[in-house]
RNA sequence: GGGCGGGUACCGAAGUGGUUAAACGGGGCUGACUGUAGAUCAGCUGGCUUUACGCCUACAGGGGUUCGAAUCCCUUCCCGCCCA
């Protein structure tokens, strides 16, 4: 496999991908910009793939220029999105980046890479220059954008301010001296325009290169925090096991691809043996969440996060660690007042229709009648279903 | 500035005077089953209580008409589209 080849393996789109070989293969050392969205600080599964690819390319040597997006998070990008987002403060963004950046650097390596703040440039970008980058493009280019388009159809609102925001990005590429943008395929647009924005600075353009995105956990969108779809980076890892569990089938081998190292012949076969019946889903999904999990947090960690998990859903046996409510040791417990101190209901009203669905169960008992008052006795365990476990201790 | 269309529960979306705490879908929770928090099927999904078709809160905010309003009227705020 050449260079180039390995650079670029399961990419979407890469452009000029002849010019792009070409420098590659020549061993020249390339600046290759990703950019940051510090409105959302919680890395999830999902910024692994293109953060993974990038990791490739500075084992080969170039030079990633993380530019975080401090401006453009307080316009907040468009894409996607049918609603504006609110614009964060500086702090709140700062805060983000940081975050963002530290979970980052468990990837890639701190010492060999740039790092870039828009608020570089942009803070002293007076109208003059607004107007010259606003110069480089027409309004018809820009609603040429899959989501503006749709929008105008739709007729959903577009903030002027949205429109900005392809040009400043691309600009960010001017100021870095990008030679390449590595971005989801969603940022297709945007990347493109940074090389028209650069060539009308005279500079020439980036070549870019997008990455698949990833389903989140519903098997439909992409994975994202605000949809609640996301596995996040920083979460425990018996969490991050079981949500992984919930992943629907058909996306067992899309996760493999895009977030292990696994080979092409292995990818392969278990592609086939999971059609053809011959592997367990749920064994071949145990063991992806495995490996991410090892990959997020350690080996060991994901060992007993599998083990729980197993105990917990396969088995129907408690958890090993069930947190601790305490609460008075009396004989009459109104059963809804129960839940409701333990916390595992919100209301009365909650917890008695809880009780009515059959979900309770107390001391390994099933609660039938909530009119029914309870006896309690130290270190009563309390479940409302299998996932929601709490021991009981005096107050 | 003019015209038109909107603001309903977590989200989407019905409902244009009364059995509406509000259809339906999604999401969420639970049960059965099992291959897992996956699939399928079923139930639940505003609060409180003496669980009762009892009370309270709720259909952007405020005021009014009415025995009775998410539904009618007035007014304020917000949003969208079109024309200038």
């Amino acid at each position: 496999m050449t260079t180039a080849d390995e650079l670029l393996r399961g990419v979407v789109h890469c452009e000029n991908r002849e010019r792009l070989s070409e420098r590659l293969e020549r061993g020249d050392s390339l600046r290759i910009k990703f950019g940051i969205d510090p409105s959302a600080p919680d890395i999830h599964l999902g910024h692994l793939v293109p953060m993974r690819l990038l990791r490739r390319w500075q084992l080969r040597g170039h030079l990633p220029v993380l530019v975080i997006g401090d401006f453009t998070a307080r316009i907040g990008d468009p894409t996607g999105r049918s609603v504006t987002r609110p614009q964060l403060t500086v702090d709140e963004v700062e805060a983000n980046a940081q975050t963002y950046l530290d979970q980052l650097f468990c990837v890639i390596d701190r010492g060999q890479a740039e790092v870039r703040r828009q608020s570089e440039w942009y803070d002293g970008f007076d109208l003059v220059a607004v107007l010259r980058l606003a110069n480089t493009a027409t309004v018809a280019q820009l609603l040429q954008r899959g989501d503006f388009d749709q929008r105008m159809r739709s007729e959903q609102p577009i903030g002027v301010h949205e429109l900005f925001y392809p040009l400043l990005q691309g600009y960010d590429s001017v100021a870095i001296r990008a030679d390449v943008e590595l971005g989801g395929s969603d940022q297709l647009f945007n990347l493109m325009r940074g090389r028209e924005v650069q060539a009308a600075y005279g500079q020439p353009p980036q070549d870019i290169v997008t990455v698949p995105l990833l389903e989140g956990l519903d098997g439909e969108k992409k994975m994202s925090k605000s949809l609640g779809n996301a596995v996040a980076v920083a979460d425990r890892p018996t969490s991050q096991f079981g949500q992984l569990m919930s992943l629907p089938d058909p996306l067992i081998t899309r996760y493999l691809s895009l977030l292990t190292d696994i080979s092409e012949n292995d990818l392969a076969r278990t592609e086939s043996e999971l059609q053809q019946g011959l592997l367990n889903p749920r064994d071949a999904k145990a063991d992806l969440a495995q490996q991410l999990v090892s990959m997020l947090h350690d080996p060991a960690q994901a060992n007993s996060a599998r083990e729980e998990f197993f105990r917990v859903h396969r088995d129907r046996d408690l958890p090993s660690e069930i947190p601790e409510v305490a609460v008075s040791m009396q004989n009459r417990w109104d059963i809804r007042e129960l839940l409701l101190a333990a916390g595992l209901a919100k209301s009365k009203g909650e917890a008695a229709r809880l009780v009515q669905g059959s979900a309770v169960q107390l001391a390994g008992e099933r609660v039938s009648d909530w009119r029914q008052p309870v006896a309690l006795h130290p270190g009563a365990v309390l479940q409302v279903g299998n996932r929601r476990v709490v021991r009981l201790i005096p107050s």
